[in-house]
DNA sequence: TCTATATGAGTTTTT
DNA sequence: CTCATATAGA
C-alpha cells in the first residue's frame, strides 16, 4: 500500500498526499503528473474515500483510457470501475441521461455529432434563403459552438450588441437567427450537440439546486487533468460541483494548452488561485522522461512565446543524441526516410515497434507514412483519424437505430428516409420540413398522419411515406422485446441496407460490408456485457451514446507491437522512446490557418512543444521540399520552428539528395520512388484503420472483434451475488447506477432478478447471474 | 419528381 | 483526392 508512494519524489509526494482542500499542480512536460494524479486517487481510496465519491475528468478519450489503465494497476480493476472517470462529455452525457427530463429532454436524447450539427445548420441556412457562400456552414458552426462554450445563450446573444455588431461586420447579420433556429430545432429533435452536453449540464446545475446538491454530495473529491484546456463551460461545471467540499485538484501546464480552437481558456488555470480559498500550489519541474537534448530543444522553442508562466523544466537524465533534422524531397521521401530510420534502429538497438511514434499536424499526412511502413513490413496502427463510427455505412445503420429510439431525430430521419432509395425525393423532404417548422410538429409526427396533414404531396409519394413509417414502427415494436443486436441485424437486413452495400463489388464496397459486420459484432459484445439488465430496452440507447462520444474503435486486437501514428493533438499525455515529427513546413506546421494572430501562432508553438516532449530518447524532425496536395506537387519551405531551436541541440543532416537537387529531375531518377505510382492508388483495405495493414496475413475477419468496453465488462468473472445472499432492503453498489436499495427479488435458480432502486438511473431489474453487485453496509 | 452524372470547392487540431 | 452540391436526363 505504501509501496507506490515510495516511487514518488519529494515534489510529487506532497500533492499526492494532500487529501483535502483545493490545490493546483503546475506540471511541466514529463514531470510525472499522470503519476501524481493516479497515485493521488489511490491514496484517497486508501484513506477511506469511497470510489463512488471521486470524479476524475480528462479531455480526450485517449487520456481517459490511459488514466483508467494506470489506476486499475494500482487499486485493482474492480475498485477502479467504481470511479467516475472519463471525458467531460461522456461523464455529463451520463448525468444528463438521468436528469435531462428536468430540462425537457427525453432520457433517450440523441447526441448530434459535428456532421449532424453542420447538416442541420446547412439546411437552416438554406431554408432562410441566405447566401451559402457568405454563411458557410463550417464557420457558422464554429461561431455558434464558441457562443455555447462561453455560455452565451440565444437570449444573451441578442442582449449583447457587441457580438451582434461583430457578426454584422463579418457580413453575417443574421447569425443570431440561425443560432436561435438551430437551438430550437435541436431541442425539438430531442438532440444535444457536443456543446450542449456541457451547456445543458450548466443549465441543470444552475436551475435545479437540488440536483446540484445531489451531485455535489456525490462528487466529494474532484480531479481535473489538463486543466489548461478547460473552456468556460467546463470551468463553471467544475466550480459548481466543487463548491461544497472544495476538494478540487487540478493539474495542468500552460505550455501545453493546445485546444484554444475549441474554446479552451488559459486564464482558467492562471486564475485558479482566485477561485478558491487557501489554494495550495505545487510545481513539478523535473522532467523524468526525456534526455537533456530533448528538454533543451523544447525549452528553447517555447521561449519564443510571450504568454507563459515562469517555469523551468529541467532534467537529470543523460544528454542523449541530438535532435535530428532531416530534409526530404517529397512527402513520399519523407515517409521512406522515417520507415528506414525505424528499420535501422530496430536492427541496431533491437527495440520493439512500439518504441516508435510518428506524429503529424493533420490526419491526411498519415497516408505517406502508412505506405512507406507497409513497404518495409513494419506493423503500425493509426490512432484517431476518421472515426469508425463516422463512416458513411456505419452512420447509415446507426441512423436507423437512432430513429427507432427517438423518432424526433430529424437528422437521422433525413439520412435514411430515402436511403436505400424509396422514391422519396428532396422536394418532398423540403415540403415536410417547411410544414414541420410551421406546425411545430416533428417530421415523424407529420408522417404518422400524412393523410390529414395539409401538405402538397401526391398520393404515390404519400404511400411511400406511409410504408416508411410502417417500417420504422415495426422496428420500434421489435425494440420492445428484442435486444439491440437482434434488432440491428434485423434492421440492416430488412431496410435494404445490406442489399444496397452488396451492389457494390469494388474493394471499398466489400470493406463497407465488413465494417457493418464489425459494427454488429460490436453491438453483440455490448449486449452481452449488458446482460445483467433484465429489461434490455435500454441497451440500444446506451450503445448509441457510447459510440456518439467514442472516436476510436480501440480494442487490443492485432499485434500490440506496432508503430503508433497519430496527430500531435491526440499524442498529448503519451510518451515514446523515439518520436518522428513529420511535415515541419510553413503553412502545414504552423498551419496556414493559424498564422493570423500571435496567439494562434503561439498555440501552434505549444503544439510543437508537446510533440517534442513526447520523446524519451531520440526525436527526429523532418520536412519535405515539396508535398502532394490535392494530387498536385506543391513547394514548401521548412518550418520556422526548426530555426527557433537552439543549434546546440540539433544535428542537421544534409541528405545526399541535397547535392542532386535539380528542378529538371523528377524523384524517379533517384530510383527510390516505386515504379508504379502506388501513392495514387487506394490501398486495398484503406478503411480498416484499426488493423495492422503491414500484415495483411493477419486479416482476421472471422475472429470476433470486441469493443474494448464490452470485453472489459465481461472479462473479470467476479463473484456475483445470488438470491440467497440478497434480501429485500439490502443496500448494494453497482458500477454504473451507483448505490441502491433492493426492492424485491423474484425468480429462481439462474434467473433470479432483483428490482433495485438506484440513485442514478432509478428502478432497474437486474439478473443477479450477471449483475456485479456489491453489498454495502 | 427522382436519379445519375458532372462540376466545383475545400483540408487543422477533438468532443 | 474526396466530399457536397448543381444540372441534365428519365
Amino acid at each position: 500500500m505504501e509501496k507506490y508512494l515510495s516511487q514518488l519524489n519529494e515534489a510529487q509526494y506532497a500533492p499526492t498526499v494532500q487529501k483535502d482542500g483545493p490545490m493546483i499542480i503546475i506540471a511541466g512536460a514529463g514531470s510525472g503528473k499522470t503519476r501524481v494524479l493516479t497515485y493521488r486517487i489511490a491514496y484517497l481510496m486508501n484513506q477511506g474515500v469511497d470510489a463512488f465519491n471521486i470524479l476524475a475528468l480528462t479531455f480526450t478519450n485517449k487520456a481517459a483510457k490511459e488514466m483508467k489503465g494506470r489506476i486499475a494497476e494500482i487499486v485493482g480493476a474492480s475498485e477502479a470501475k467504481n470511479l467516475w472517470m472519463g471525458t467531460f462529455h461522456s461523464v455529463f452525457a451520463k448525468i444528463l441521461r438521468f436528469e435531462g427530463h428536468h430540462l425537457g429532454y427525453p432520457s433517450n436524447f440523441t447526441i448530434y455529432d459535428t456532421q449532424d450539427s453542420q447538416k442541420l445548420m446547412g439546411s437552416i441556412i438554406r431554408e432562410m434563403g441566405l447566401d451559402k457562400d457568405l454563411y458557410k456552414t463550417k464557420q457558422v458552426y464554429s461561431r455558434i459552438s464558441s457562443y455555447k462554450n462561453s455560455l452565451i445563450t440565444v437570449k444573451a446573444y441578442f442582449n449583447n450588441p457587441e457580438l451582434m455588431e461583430a457578426d454584422a461586420m463579418a457580413r453575417r447579420p443574421r447569425m443570431g437567427e440561425i443560432y436561435q433556429a438551430y437551438v430550437e430545432r435541436c431541442f425539438k429533435a430531442g438532440a444535444m450537440d457536443f456543446d450542449d452536453l456541457l451547456l445543458r449540464t450548466n443549465e441543470l446545475l444552475t436551475r435545479f439546486p437540488s440536483v446540484l446538491a445531489q451531485y455535489q454530495d456525490k462528487f466529494r473529491y474532484i480531479l481535473v487533468d489538463e486543466y489548461q484546456d478547460t473552456n468556460h463551460s467546463q470551468y463553471l461545471i467544475v466550480r459548481a460541483l466543487a463548491d461544497r467540499f472544495q476538494n478540487i485538484c487540478v493539474v495542468g501546464d500552460d505550455a501545453q494548452s493546445i485546444y484554444a480552437f475549441r474554446g479552451a481558456n488559459i486564464s482558467n488555470i492562471l486564475n485558479f488561485q482566485k477561485d478558491y480559498e487557501d489554494v495550495k500550489m505545487y510545481r513539478l519541474e523535473q522532467n523524468y522522461r526525456s534526455t537533456k537534448n530533448i528538454v533543451g530543444a523544447a525549452n528553447s522553442v517555447i521561449e519564443h512565446n510571450q504568454t507563459k508562466l515562469d517555469k523551468i523544466v529541467w532534467t537529470a537524465n543523460v544528454e542523449g543524441p541530438k535532435v535530428q533534422v532531416h530534409r526530404s524531397l517529397t512527402d513520399g521521401d519523407e515517409g521512406r526516410f522515417v520507415a528506414s530510420a525505424i528499420w535501422e534502429t530496430k536492427m541496431t538497438d533491437h527495440v520493439p515497434n512500439s518504441d516508435f511514434a510518428i506524429l503529424y499536424r493533420t490526419n491526411s499526412q498519415s497516408r505517406a507514412m502508412e505506405e512507406a511502413l507497409r513497404k518495409r513490413n513494419i506493423p503500425y496502427r493509426i490512432y484517431g483519424g476518421l472515426s469508425f463510427y463516422q463512416r458513411k455505412e456505419i452512420k447509415d445503420v446507426t441512423a436507423y437505430l437512432r430513429l427507432i429510439l427517438n423518432p424526433s431525430d430529424e437528422e437521422a430521419l433525413k439520412r435514411v428516409i430515402n436511403y436505400p432509395a424509396r422514391g422519396i425525393g428532396q422536394t418532398t423532404i423540403d415540403r415536410l420540413m417547411v410544414a414541420a417548422n410551421e406546425s411545430g410538429k416533428t417530421i415523424f409526427e407529420l408522417l404518422e398522419n400524412i393523410d390529414s396533414a395539409n401538405i402538397n404531396i401526391n398520393t404515390g409519394t404519400k404511400n411511400k411515406l406511409k410504408d416508411f413509417v410502417t417500417l420504422i414502427k415495426s422496428y420500434q415494436v421489435m425494440n420492445q422485446t428484442a435486444n439491440a443486436f437482434d434488432l440491428a441485424e434485423y434492421v440492416t437486413k430488412t431496410s435494404g441496407l445490406i442489399k444496397e452495400f452488396n451492389k457494390d463489388n469494388t474493394p471499398e464496397g466489400v470493406t463497407r460490408l465488413e465494417n457493418v459486420e464489425e459494427l454488429l459484432n460490436g453491438i453483440k459484445d455490448f449486449v452481452e456485457g449488458q446482460m445483467e439488465i433484465a429489461d434490455s430496452k435500454d441497451n440500444l440507447a446506451e450503445f448509441l451514446e457510447d459510440i456518439a462520444l467514442a472516436t476510436d474503435l480501440d480494442g487490443d486486437k492485432g499485434d500490440p507491437d506496432h508503430v503508433a501514428l497519430m496527430t500531435i493533438h491526440s499524442s498529448k499525455g503519451l510518451e515514446f522512446s523515439n518520436v518522428f515529427i513529420v511535415g515541419l513546413e510553413e503553412d502545414l506546421f504552423p498551419s496556414a490557418m493559424s498564422m493570423n494572430t500571435r496567439s494562434e501562432l503561439e498555440e501552434e508553438r505549444r503544439l510543437f512543444y508537446v510533440a517534442l516532449t513526447r520523446a524519451e530518447k531520440k526525436a527526429y524532425l523532418t520536412y519535405a521540399l515539396s508535398r502532394y496536395r490535392w494530387g498536385k506537387l506543391v513547394d514548401s519551405e521548412p518550418s520556422r520552428f526548426i530555426e527557433e531551436i537552439d543549434d546546440q541541440f540539433l544535428d542537421i543532416i544534409t541528405p545526399i539528395e541535397e547535392r542532386r537537387i535539380n528542378p529538371m529531375l523528377s524523384a524517379d531518377i533517384f530510383g527510390d520512388t516505386p515504379p508504379n505510382k502506388v501513392r495514387f492508388k487506394k490501398p486495398v483495405q484503406p478503411k480498416f484503420k484499426k488493423k495492422d495493414k503491414a500484415k495483411p496475413v493477419n486479416f482476421e475477419i472471422s475472429a470476433p472483434k470486441k469493443l474494448k468496453k464490452a470485453s472489459e465488462i465481461k472479462a473479470p468473472a467476479e463473484a456475483n451475488l445470488f438470491g440467497g445472499e440478497l434480501t429485500v432492503g439490502n443496500r448494494v453498489k453497482h458500477l454504473k447506477f451507483g448505490r441502491g436499495e433492493v426492492l424485491s427479488i423474484e425468480g429462481k435458480g439462474g434467473d433470479v432478478k432483483a428490482e433495485i432502486d438506484f440513485e442514478f438511473g432509478g428502478k432497474k431489474k437486474l439478473l443477479l447471474r450477471f449483475a456485479k453487485l456489491e453489498l454495502i453496509g
